[in-house]
DNA sequence: CCAAAAGTGTTATGGTTACACCCATGA
DNA sequence: TCATGGGTGTAACCATAACACTTTTGG
């Protein structure tokens, strides 16, 4: 074992990027390939890992190169070995997952000479390779993460309404959630700084606009405290 | 990039293995290296992942190659890839992790001409590679999921008592729990099954065995039930 | 003045926490 | 009979859930 000889498997990254659209939809990025295997059907993003690059570093510049992200939140979903997913080769692919709001970041849609499009989760078609289970798995994580770490204000501008943020979550849990019991909930925790300002041009009362208060959450959580909606 | 002849980064699997000792003190596997790099420290167990086998049967061969063991809980932790990590050469590894009971499983200590022992968790010495890292994530993720999965139960022989238990989850939790209010809870959920049977040869009361009633976990769970202490 | 969403408190309920004594067994 | 851990119930407290009307704004 002291030489390593034998063939090695290759090694990818997958990012699946989730983004909420104007009507607080919950998407994901798809790009439609356009070389064999699996020539014209649609895919997640990726590409092989370089040997002189991290896993994240990775995925960080296929998400450049394919889409024009960049400055995202970025995590690790988890890693597909099973023997038959790329009909070329044995391939291994570790998976990430990107929150992104769609309002201030601009995507450019189509790089690369290859056609990316965004996909309501509740609409995707059957994808590339083992995609379609990649994609589930991130899916239940977000649902499952979203609730004890405030990763939902990735999804949403920096400035952002009570009534969006409930919108997000009851988006990604897939149920209603009570105005008076989200907003006590959330405003009692203390990690929302009120910016002072309000919406504009909005045929209603015009809502109070919030941002999220980072530091303040790191400091809590190293002494216990549990975000949790 | 239909052909991919750029050098390939070596995939490798590596298993932290947790057993709970006759004290129900948590213990990890660990083997000393008797080859370059890190020659004589120790390190936890692992190997190259195969062209023809999928990740989870590597991290499976290893562990009973390696330290005889065989029927475990097994669950994917985290994959880590930065570059510095083998001295020899870019190499990724996809980390798992078991939970065995050490009362009925048979462990070969010294396999393979190689040093293997326990090591207390609060006990680890400098480890091989970034291994100390990977074990740390280890516990976080065992202390985490076992609040919200029953995972607890691999860890102990097939009945137990509910002292045993209790045990098990102050030591992974590291903080006292309330005897009446965790018994309350667990046989509140209905999961145990009194095997009428209890302790022997005990200086005092004997203690009721208990049993995990998995098969109902698995329906009750589909019925959206959260086991949770 | 109408439509549309923002904003706001109280009560009932259920789960969590805190807490102390008697019981069975082997030595 | 003593030491050791097994086994048991109740009351206070806190968090969650249910629920409806007034306010502000643009059209």
């Amino acid at each position: 074992m002291h030489t390593y000889n034998y063939p090695r498997p290759a090694l990818t990254v997958d990012c699946i990027v989730f983004g909420l659209d104007a009507q607080q939809e919950l998407k994901v990025m798809l790009i439609q390939r356009d070389i064999p295997p699996f020539q014209g059907q649609w895919a997640i993003p990726g590409g092989f890992v370089r040997i002189d690059e991290t896993l994240e570093q990775a995925a960080l510049r296929e998400l450049q190169e394919e889409t024009g992200i960049h400055d995202v939140y970025l995590e690790q979903l988890y890693t597909f070995g099973d023997l038959g997913r790329d009909p070329r080769d044995r391939t291994v692919t570790v998976a990430y997952y990107a929150l992104i709001n769609l309002v201030e970041q601009k995507i450019q849609a189509s790089t690369d000479a290859r056609e990316a499009d965004w996909f309501a989760v509740s609409k995707i078609p059957t994808l590339a390779f083992d995609h379609n289970q990649i994609l589930q798995t991130a899916i239940a994580r977000l649902r499952n993460k979203i609730r004890y770490e405030p990763i939902g204000f990735e999804l949403l501008p920096q400035n952002f309404t009570l009534s969006q943020l409930q919108k997000l979550y009851e988006t990604v849990l897939d149920r209603a959630l009570d105005k008076r019991n989200f907003r006590k909930k959330i405003l009692g925790m203390d990690l929302l700084i009120d910016t002072g300002k309000v919406e504009h041009n909005v045929a209603h009362r015009a809502a109070k606009l919030y941002e999220f208060d980072e530091t303040k959450y790191l400091q809590l959580k190293q002494n216990g405290f549990n975000f949790e909606i």
